[in-house]
RNA sequence: GGAUGGGUUCCCGAGCGGCCAAAGGGAGCAGACUGUAAAUCUGCCGUCACAGACUUCGGUGGUUCGAAUCCACCCCCAUCCA
């Protein structure tokens, strides 16, 4: 594998807040920060084509370690090439680790200290990941930029449990960095702490030292009211290094987004936008709307007035909408998906050039008053 | 004209003397959704002055302490026989 080098440029701090604005170099691509990427758990955003997904301005999709080791399995993969090859999908890819598996199927695990053993979803077979395991996967399917295992402690944690979950994803991590060999793949670990910021302090250290490319901060999101979210990223961001991108890992509704640059993330992630709109929800400037309700019945208006995502600017209304998602129609699920990945990556856009004009907290303020964060 | 089986709350469809405002499904209405076990899940769904009351199970009468459930007649529907 040639090696890749993954420099994150730091392009200009916000004045007014502090918000970082970089560029991210990939071997598939250049990813500018900070950016919302849309997530394809299965090697496809759901609803979308990969032409569509790069026609609403998506720099890099996420896939799923676990859920593409259950199927088709790694190996499939690689013999198609890989992950790129195999989905049509020519630019930056991140895939997650499984970490969050650990989380959200916890009652069907057992956590070790090696690793965790999985009951598959699919057939009730025990497997068992380990960080060398799951570096093996990530590295079969080949992403540009591959996530360590860890383990997302739930929400309420008691200190001494975080602090294990913490330790032993700082055990992994090395591990991980130990196991990884391809050169054209970057390796981000994984900050922890649940929501103890002098773990979350230690876990940002001690990740730093360890000089990866970039670091996701995971276990945030989980539950806990979003203050002691935004308080816990306040608190550890002094300590993670400067020179490398942080993803803030599955959180992404549009008020995360801006409050997360604003405390100096550059990446995040979120299922919300794909998964709302195949339940009728779109996103908008002043709010969400259930366009599944009466009250759009004859509403001849885009989703969203003045949107340049292809369901607004070619006419599909409100209301052919509506109808579409009572008669459970696929397209119902397309229209608004692009909708809502575009309503996301346009607010990035608009955070970005924020930064460059030292506005964000203005930007901020603006889209809030207007409901575009409610 | 005769025989048989039916008519249940918006629709389909259970119920076949009390525990029935009446199972279940659909439709309708609303809500949830943040590193995707999700084209999923939840709630409401006769009316009202709503921890209670009132009006419903083709119609009308009757039996009974009590009927959607039993009886009589009538009106419709389906199939079969003339």
């Amino acid at each position: 594998m040639e090696k890749f080098e993954f420099k994150y440029e730091l392009l200009h701090v916000c004045k007014q807040s502090g918000a970082r604005r970089g560029r991210l170099h990939t071997p598939h691509g250049v990813i500018e920060t900070p950016c919302y990427m849309p997530v394809g758990t299965q090697a496809t955003v759901k609803a979308m084509l990969p032409r569509d997904v790069e026609d609403i301005g998506s720099m890099i999709i996420l896939a799923n370690t676990y859920h593409l080791f259950e199927r088709p399995g790694h190996k499939l993969v690689a013999e198609a090439g890989g992950l790129h090859n195999f989905m049509r999908w020519n630019k930056p890819i991140l895939t997650d680790s499984g970490g969050f598996q650990v989380f959200s199927l916890a009652a069907a695990n057992k956590i070790k200290e090696d690793g965790v053993e999985f009951r598959s979803l699919l057939d009730g077979k025990k497997h068992f990941f380990t960080p060398e395991l799951v570096m093996e996967i990530e590295q079969d399917l080949g992403a540009d930029i591959i996530m360590a295992f860890d383990e997302c402690a739930p929400y309420p944690s008691t200190y001494e449990y975080a602090k294990a979950a913490m330790e032993r994803t700082h055990r992994w991590v090395v591990r991980c960095k130990e196991a990884h060999k391809r050169q054209d793949q970057a390796l981000f670990g994984i900050v922890q702490g649940n929501m103890y910021a002098d773990l979350r302090i230690e876990s940002a250290k001690f990740l730093a030292s360890l000089d990866l490319p970039g670091y996701g901060i995971g276990g945030l999101s989980v539950g806990e009211p979003k203050p002691i979210m935004y308080d816990m990223l306040e608190q550890m961001m002094p300590y993670m290094p400067e020179n490398k991108p942080r993803y803030l890992m599955g959180v992404g509704s549009p008020d995360c987004l801006v409050e997360g640059a604003i405390r100096g993330v550059d990446m995040f992630d979120c299922v919300l936008q794909t998964r709302i709109a195949r339940n009728g929800l779109a996103l908008t400037g002043t709010g969400k709307k259930m366009l599944r309700n009466a009250t759009f019945e004859h509403d001849f208006t885009p989703i969203e007035e003045g949107c340049d995502c292809y369901a607004c600017k070619n006419g599909f209304t409100r209301a052919y909408i509506r109808h579409l998602v009572k008669c459970k129609e696929i397209l119902a699920s397309q229209l608004i998906t692009t909708h809502n990945l575009r309503f996301s990556i346009r607010l990035m856009e608009q955070v970005r050039e924020a930064i460059e004009q030292d506005r964000l907290l203005d930007l901020r303020d603006e889209l809030k008053a207007k409901g575009a964060l409610d």
